[in-house]
DNA sequence: TTGTCGGCGATTCGCCGACAA
DNA sequence: TTGTCGGCGAATCGCCGACAA
């Protein structure tokens, strides 16, 4: 044998204890977790409760979840995070997440503290820096090295001797499955510049990294250094899924690649770039190996089995799929709760920019409020069909969730939206950086939650005029006034649709944090960078020239007149039953009808973040 | 940019193509298909009959299956194959099929001529020729070549011209997705030797081949030349499925690491090997990312829900993941019906070497006939509980289905067995090559058939003595006697335990195919090596070094006492009642209770082929 | 007949400033 | 400040007989 030991990046270690650490299921550093998934993503605390909603779970899925065959499923179950696995995929490095919900009956959820002691978490998450950089062309190919921004280097990495000629230092940071990478860090070249060149190369390789993706660095509270990926979105459903291969049929659905339609795929430079690595060992990663390839219809629909009947249930949360999280705060959705949504509201919304390097926030306004899938006509989710301030860049964005925008009141409002919807890209004003407190002018509780007929939330007078007029016609299905229900008598099952929720008492929410919508807990309310500071190049809601929105470019089939009309066909006899206190009488049946094809939601919600500093 | 097109093999094809070609979910060409997966393999045909078997569906998943929420499952579902798509995975080029079953109506089942019209497939098959070989270091590492074994490049490729100086040419074979592949065909050295040189290396980086691993070269009907590839079995169950992290729970069990048990795990050198391709970008192959690991226990539960509803539904079989097929012609258990299993009977089953290079024929005896799991305790699935002449090499292999077995009149009974087994390796005597018409005292149809007491198959006087006293007890459990129960009166509705099948009429075997069990149309009867010759090293039954059993080494808790106390328990209130004719009053419930962990068979089927000629 | 080795080219890999942008 | 390029050493890769087994 011939063979020689390359001293090549798994440094020390050797591929032995590399396929040990394999087996161990291992969890990985949250702290890297966050910075990998982006600062969007919030995941609520263990013992925290949450409303899981089996819709999201359904867009989550890689195929079309059909549970028309199933009676009797609700459109949200409450529950409590009972734990949650940080994870990585060991293919890929995909971070995901596991989260063992176990149902709790609806009286005893609590809407303002999510049911966690007091502590303030955001206290324990800036302790830790991290930067994360899109690979170029010469990162990903050129000569094996890496070009590293200043910030970086200087930031998060150990300091360097500057009086060494040239500066010179070895760094060693881990990945998400503690794995120890070994790369030479150098300060050379005319001008001077930070370069990674040792070691660089081989990681490349093993993690089959292409220009697009990025890497990210952070430096944990201990001060170790960590290295994670985040993968380009690419644009092909392989069909993987040896289920996908017959269309319909079975109620095993296929891989959503006709639903969720078509990116122009990236040109062939990228398999180029690869093929040079390890002479054309480079195999791409595809779509099919990540994210939404993953959960299958049948987990879903087993999920949901089990929650329907008061037992705890796992679910895998895939943060930079591209959909919404499934599973919210039951915090977010009181103070959704509390805002009597209505055509016309102004709104703003984070969203994370293509190359995962910023979060701008969009204005849009509310279109119409009515239950997005007519089959769950009862349902929060995807509530609100909205236009926005520049439709072209999120023309695949029709409705979103309630507890992921934020009201503005302040916003001058575009005179235009939503009647004539701007050709022209608008120059938005400069947004305040949000230290909005009593901007929203929320009700003394109890009384007036109960007051029939008066919205909670006020809206101020410079919304839009012409609300009874939008585009999106009659707006028969919006959420009912408030009736006058006595407090405390919340009823432990379901029978009513979702929006009689709305009407019914709670606990009701009326601690400071949640009239204070600007903590750092919650997602839709200015959500603050908290990984890495802003870079110099341009401020946060300036226009970027491409977003990646709900994961795809959707075609969304102009169905909407026609759900509107389902709708109204579907409102006389709907019954929806699910979820009474005891599993036992609360049976969630097999039904044997034909599938019929159905209609998703159609959109997906993408969030992606990274930042950068100084 | 300085991109250079790599002259490596993919041949004239980029890689854009190859991406489309990843995209259409093209089909194997059955023939290569069947070469990969070994000659042990038969797959029905379309239109034919098989009976479905849940537990072996279970068997052949990653994760434990827990039917224990469900009740009302048969233990078989008889199908009609309406359609089977020959696949290969995109990672892994491992080969899987996936066949739409339509469930049918128990007296509409033949169980002669499979209900497919009488031509002769094996006719077909043999009409294409292939080779594999297990690849040796040199061939995975060193230096880049193929060492070619003299009949595989002369049966197989394209003549060569032996004037040249060296002899030389190009060949052009196509792998599972179509992919063409480039390699150098020399014939050089002192002594001359047929070596693939030139495009060998990138095959082997792209296709993360490690020795061990096996390559087979398949010339097709029209002369066009294909090559497949065979992986070794490796011993890591990656947890790849991200919903394994939790034990038991949620009915979403974890992968079957633990209760398969280990192999050692090859050691380094497979890894070092690899690392030397392409800079360490060869990553393994994971199990995890192969056979079983795909198969989840959802989709299980989800086809017997159809099935079970008389629901056409979908099923994903990996040949090479060392489980029997769980659809079974219906020819096959026809035979199997005709025989009454008793203890003590010998028979002869095949089993594939571990390189897969060989079938070996080894010698056992039924010590109990018994359903393998008392929750089935009507199931033919693994009913023979058996003993080996060859303990040491199948000790693992405790329990085999009826069809997999040939039963053998004319063998010299072995003294030991099964009362002392044996400790030193026996030899056996030369088996005959089984063109053994009338060996099997088939009695004549149909009023032998009926008969009650008289088993149908005569136990020759050669028969062990003492089946009375076999070592695992009494056979409480043994299939019943025949009854006389008039012919054409079988019920379509199952609420029998499957054991009266036995005793029910039904179209009765009565062609001369079903009399001489050596066709090729029979696997478990002389199963003919069909793709390729023997080898001139060793008759076929020669004992090997090693085996590959049940895919894995099985640790089979002792637990046979107490699955038979279980089963006594059970089989008073056990009251099966799937599989009405129509649907709608067949439903398949969902039953909330507690899963308790259920001892799956434990035992699954290795069953690989490829030999070698001249 | 075919598995492994040492040998030696030819070809990449990967480190480096030089340039812009 | 950092992305790309041409350049060049140096370290592989991969082709080759020589040997056994």
């Amino acid at each position: 044998m011939k063979e020689k030991r390359k001293g090549c990046s798994p440094t020390e270690m050797n591929m032995e204890s590399k396929k040990k650490l394999k087996n161990v299921n291992k969890s990985v550093d949250p702290q890297l977790w966050h910075a990998v998934a982006g600062g969007m993503v919030q995941m609520p605390e263990v013992n925290s409760q949450v409303f899981y909603f089996p819709q999201g779970h359904a867009e989550h899925a890689c195929e079309p979840v059909n549970f028309s065959s199933y009676s009797k499923i609700p459109s949200f179950i409450p529950c409590r995070v009972e734990a949650i696995r940080y994870m990585a995929n060991h293919e890929t490095d995909e971070v995901y997440a596991k989260l063992r919900l176990v149902p709790m009956n609806i009286n005893q959820v609590s809407f303002d503290n999510d049911g966690v002691a007091g502590i303030n978490v955001s206290e324990t998450k800036d302790k830790h820096q991290s930067f994360a950089k899109t690979l170029t062309q010469s990162d990903a190919n050129n000569g094996g090295g890496f070009s590293c921004p200043r910030y970086c280097a200087e930031t998060l990495f150990p300091r360097l001797d500057y009086s060494a000629n040239p500066p010179l230092q070895d760094i060693f940071p881990k990945d998400v499955h503690g794995e120890k990478w070994h790369f030479r860090h150098v300060y050379r070249g005319t001008p001077k510049r930070h370069l990674l060149t040792t070691g660089w190369s081989p990681f490349v390789s093993d993690k089959k990294l292409a220009s697009g993706d990025s890497i990210v660095f952070l430096r944990s509270e201990n001060g170790d250094l960590h290295v994670g990926i985040r993968r380009a979105k690419r644009r092909n459903n392989v069909g993987v899924d040896p289920l996908s291969g017959w269309k319909s049929g079975s109620g095993i659905g296929i891989c959503a690649a006709p639903p969720y339609g078509g990116f122009p795929s990236f040109s062939g430079e990228e398999d180029n770039k690869l093929r040079r690595n390890g002479k054309g060992n480079g195999l791409l990663i595809s779509d099919g190996m990540m994210g939404r390839g993953k959960v299958k219809a049948l987990e879903v629909i087993e999920a949901v089995r089990l929650g329907t009947n008061m037992q705890p249930f796992d679910v895998v949360y895939y943060p930079r799929s591209g959909t919404p999280e499934f599973f919210v705060k039951t915090s977010l959705i009181g103070m959704a709760l509390q805002i009597r949504w209505c055509p016309g509201m102004r709104f703003k919304m984070a969203i994370e920019t293509e190359d995962s390097s910023r979060i701008s926030w969009f204005i849009g306004t509310v279109a119409s409020v009515q239950a997005a899938d007519p089959s769950w006509s009862d349902s929060m989710w995807r509530l609100l069909e909205v236009t926005w301030d520049e439709p072209e860049l999120l023309k695949n964005v029709k409705r979103v969730n309630p507890w992921q925008v934020e009201i503005v009141s302040n916003m001058p409002s575009i005179p235009l939206s939503p009647f004539i919807p701007p050709r022209k890209k608008l120059r938005l004003p400069q947004l305040p950086d949000f230290p909005i407190d009593g901007q929203f002018p929320m009700p003394t509780f109890p009384n007036n939650l109960l007051s029939p007929n008066i919205p909670i939330f006020y809206l101020p007078e410079t919304s839009p005029a012409g609300m009874q007029g939008a585009r999106h016609g009659h707006f028969g299905v919006t959420l009912p006034d408030f009736h006058n229900l006595p407090l405390g008598l919340f009823q432990p099952s379901f029978q009513q649709p979702f929006n009689n929720i709305a009407t019914m008492p709670m606990t009701v929410p009326n601690n400071p944090a949640l009239q204070k919508p600007n903590t750092s807990e919650n997602v839709s309310c200015s959500h603050s960078i908290s990984t890495s500071a802003q870079s110099s190049e341009k401020p946060d809601h300036a226009k970027p020239h491409q977003l990646v929105l709900f994961g795809q470019t959707i075609q969304v089939d102009a169905g909407n007149e026609n759900s509107e009309k389902k709708m109204s066909n579907h409102l006389s006899d709907l019954h929806l039953q699910g979820l009474s206190s005891r599993s036992s009488d609360a049976r969630f049946e097999w039904n044997a009808e034909n599938q019929h094809e159905e209609t998703l939601a159609g959109e997906t919600l993408e969030m992606k973040h990274s930042g950068k500093n100084e």
